[in-house]
RNA sequence: CGGGGUGUAGCGUAGUCCGGUCAUCGCGCCUGCUUUGGGAGCAGGAGGUCACAGGUUCGAAUCCUGUUACCCCGACCA
């Protein structure tokens, strides 16, 4: 426990896998590319959970639960769908084990093949809509504002801790409307509370945007996209919410009649934050001490250490941390008194800066003559002493300012590794050099949006919703671009 | 899924080429005492199917085959 870090300058990747597990969120399982997720990383993801489910409801949504299983037939109705996730599908196909004949151990009994196969879900737009037709039949019916917190299976080449795992835990929005304008309109709300959530909550800036045609969701008509950027200024896909068109009603006959008793398919959108917002996390704010929490979202906002010399002065400090922690917790503050015997302060401090406890609290009987705490900051690493009297209030300011720093950092790197770019050569500095976001001309066509990434293995990460109409001319093939876009290596 | 690497106690490791008292060391763990303002010290102690499964051999951590997991590089992806 005793050794450091590997640090983010070394390898960045080493620093990220090794923080993961040092910090106690997660750990690799027996199974391939699935993680454990271990009680404090699960802790982090019940609160961005509690956070979103409550924001899902006050936008009028209610959670709903559907099969894990998915019939084959079902899958290949919407044949984009079946394209995009075929690949990746986990699959059963037997429901019985038994003895092995030669006593080896339990075999697959091949009696018990399924009629048909079931898909392990990777997502569960069709089996939805299977049901959204037996839901829907009126005008009066709709909107259904649905969504599920599940999890899915997808069976990727190569897996990261929470970047990118078989199997991951997300929430899936499934919504069903009478008119394009108002799916359209229900896609964007909830990109906008993604993004209200990760900026606000997550403290992580993101660029709302659409996704082109070529990285668009299988199945989708237009994809709206929070992107954010790493420390190493590569992108990360925070959220996705997609307008689906009536591609799934059409797939699964979900029809509905108007007031004049007209037969119109339904449109719909659906939309989805996974356990990768793990990542994203991690890879905005921590540092080579560890894990950098912001308040909104740690565990314990605040650690507190007492630091003695017998029994008579630990019985005394704990006495009075215990009447501060008791104020703090009355104003909502998540607090944890330390008061293990066992491990000396010092190893205390590296413990809670690894797990990135944003606010620390020291009491000794030097800070008990002088009324004070000794409190120190994750961000910033730095300490100072505070008056006991109105602990509360500093802490709460203290809070709030360590949740604001932490964003403002993350812009601040994002604002200095974003260029606009006008030339190829330009471009290869930002992406290969400079290893940041270009904003640059583009010609529109999947055709060069490919050809880039096979020469620099950068994409399109998104078009922002705020970009501006430009004239220009796509660095690559020369011909005219109407607007900037987004370009970076991608997680 | 292709190429390369790795797997020895909870963690990190030595030993593997050249088979034979080699299972080494550090951290952690347990007990006791002393400690406690930035990862404590001393003394004693416990802990291993050498990734797994076969094979070669009088004898395998070591050689051979297969499998599995992880790491790195590609292709795929939230």
């Amino acid at each position: 426990m005793s050794e450091k870090l590997t640090t983010r300058a070394e390898d960045y990747s080493r620093w990220y896998n090794e923080l993961v597990v040092r910090a106690d969120l997660a750990e690799q399982s027996g199974v391939r590319g699935c993680m454990v997720i271990k009680p404090y990383g699960y802790a982090i993801w019940e609160k961005m959970r509690d956070y979103l489910d409550a924001r899902f409801k006050e936008t009028g949504h209610q959670n709903a639960y559907f099969p894990i299983f998915i019939p084959k037939s079902y899958f290949s109705k919407e044949a984009h769908h079946v394209d995009g996730f075929a690949k990746e599908c986990a699959v059963v196909t037997h429901y019985r084990l038994k003895n092995a004949e030669d006593g080896s151990g339990i075999v697959v009994d091949p009696d018990a093949k399924l009629e048909e196969e079931l898909i392990v879900r990777p997502t569960s737009e069709t089996i939805i809509w299977d049901t959204y037709r037996r839901w829907i039949q009126s005008y009066r019916d709709l909107p259904i504002l649905v969504n599920q917190w599940a999890n899915v299976v997808r069976w990727e080449m190569r897996t990261r801790l929470f970047l990118r795992t078989a199997e991951f835990l997300w929430q899936e929005g499934h919504t069903a409307h009478a008119t394009r304008e108002e799916a359209i309109a229900e896609a964007q709300k909830m990109l906008d509370v993604y993004a209200e959530f990760a900026e606000n909550i997550m403290a992580v800036p993101v660029i709302k945007g659409h996704k082109t045609e070529n990285e668009r969701f299988a199945g989708a008509e237009d994809t709206y996209c929070i992107e954010a950027m790493m420390q190493d200024g590569k992108a990360l896909q925070a959220g996705t919410s997609h307008f689906l068109g009536q591609n799934f009603a059409k797939a699964f006959d979900v029809k509905y009649a108007d007031k004049d008793n007209n037969m119109s398919y339904v449109w719909a959108t659906s939309w989805g934050v996974s356990t990768r917002l793990m990542g994203a996390l991690i890879m905005t704010h921590s540092d080579d001490n560890g894990l950098v929490l912001p308040p909104a979202l740690a565990p314990i906002e605040v650690v507190m250490v007492p630091i003695y010399k017998n029994k008579e002065q630990y019985d005394i400090l704990c006495k009075k941390m215990s009447e501060t922690a008791a104020a703090l917790r009355a104003e909502g503050i998540s607090v944890k008194i330390d008061d293990d015997d066992s491990q000396k302060p010092g190893w205390k401090f590296h413990e809670y800066e690894l797990k990135g406890v944003p606010v620390r609290l020291v009491l000794g009987p030097k800070d008990l003559e002088k009324d004070q705490y000794e409190v120190a900051r994750r961000d910033t690493m730095t300490k100072e002493f505070m008056p006991m009297e109105n602990i509360v209030e500093s802490v709460k300011n203290l809070l709030n300012d360590i949740q604001k720093n932490l964003y403002n950092k993350a812009l601040a790197l994002r604002t200095e590794r974003t260029y606009k770019v006008n030339t190829w050569e330009e471009f290869l500095d930002v992406i290969n050099v400079k290893c940041g976001f270009a904003l640059a001309p583009w010609d529109g066509t999947t055709e060069t949006e490919e050809k880039i990434k096979e020469l620099t293995k950068a994409t399109i990460r998104c078009i922002p919703l705020d970009s501006v109409e430009e004239d220009g001319v796509d660095m690559l093939t020369g011909k005219p671009s109407k607007r900037r876009v987004v370009f970076a290596k991608a997680y």
